[in-house]
DNA sequence: TTAAAAGTAGACAGAACTGTCTCCTTTTGC
DNA sequence: GCAAAAGGAGACAGTTCTGTCTACTTTTAA
């Protein structure tokens, strides 16, 4: 085997067991029996879990924003670009293994008095991240109004991932596009 | 001690445990020492940790339906009743102890293969009342628009609620509340 | 009053978890 | 080619967790 590839195959059997079963859930040995890899091999790439659990956030915060950009791209004026957010959104609940927002699902286990630094860092500098991206969009779409209208698109977006997540049901990504279509019709016209 | 105390003081304990620590990350050991009584006390009242966990959800559901209750009945109509549930999340952000809502949090830890049965069902129900109740007012307000309402008033309530555990911001009970109205408002014109 | 129910205190078993360490082999980079 | 880095296999320590059990005391209710 490579040597390289050892980190590689650890990182693809953390994200895909913290995302069936939950972080905490899921043991280091649990890990390393499916990565295939010796322990010795795990703790010399990750010198604790919790350094493996900051390297699965920073890389779902890196794939999150890829796929945001993909799907923004697609619109001309940022009122677009903000509306195939939520097209984005669609995406990803259609996935076969969606099992909502690894970050929100953080927050349960990591906002708390005692939780690792690095680890809260990344779930706070993932939520200031995306309200950034919505920020800037709308800022250029209707500067007059966007500090209204961000905290609004930023709850229809946690609403459906959440509503989506507990109830299954593919269709809040439309539902809640639809609702910010209008809240952006309304705040542009004036 | 009052031996009919103890069952309430391991509930106590658990409740403000589970909302600071996480349900996983709080041991049955913990629990026992905050409430002052026996372990043989506790597997007395609960025959495993998952009755405690069961039980807590029950009550938490409980205490929810009160409070959406109490201010839904400060309306007159079902639209003004509908507003008035983010009064109540208002309130709820602003309580010092807020830790986002137990069954979201609860589906990171226990929507999964595996998980006890009867604790994913106290989630199920706890989502599936939330829409009964908001369902049942929309139908009384706009019998003809309802459907396409419900899962956008849950969106605000969800995302609302969501945001408000990860940023800290209680404003958002307001923002959405005003959002609700505006959908109230253009589905009930027509 | 008295038997049953509920409680206290805490040892203990058995499992699971994180992290360390040893011994040895393979791969990489200069 | 060869030293250094990376990897394999797995024993082991130390902790923590759930749940059981013994021995004894207090409260409740008929």
């Amino acid at each position: 085997m490579k040597p390289r590839a050892s980190k590689e195959k650890i990182v693809l059997a953390a994200e895909r067991l913290f995302n069936d079963n939950g972080v905490h859930s899921t043991g280091i040995d649990r890990i390393i029996k499916e990565s295939g890899v010796a322990k010795k091999t795990f703790y010399h790439h990750f010198p604790s879990k919790n350094d493996l659990i900051a390297e699965y956030f920073r890389r779902k915060d890196l794939r999150w924003f890829e796929r945001l950009e993909k799907f923004a791209a697609k619109g001309k004026t940022p009122q677009e670009k903000t509306l195939f957010l939520f097209d984005a959104l669609k995406e990803w609940f259609q996935e076969p293994d969606f099992q909502g927002c690894p970050f929100i699902r953080g927050l349960s286990e990591f906002n708390k008095e005692g939780a690792d630094p690095k680890i809260r860092q990344c779930l706070d500098e993932h939520f200031s991240r995306t309200t950034h991206l919505v920020e800037a969009l709308l800022k250029e779409g209707c500067p007059k109004e966007y500090k209204k209208i961000v905290p609004q698109i930023l709850s229809l977006i946690c609403g459906a991932t959440v509503l989506a997540h507990a109830t299954g049901d593919v269709r809040l990504a439309k539902i809640n596009k639809k609702v910010a279509l209008e809240l952006l019709e309304k705040h542009t016209r004036k």
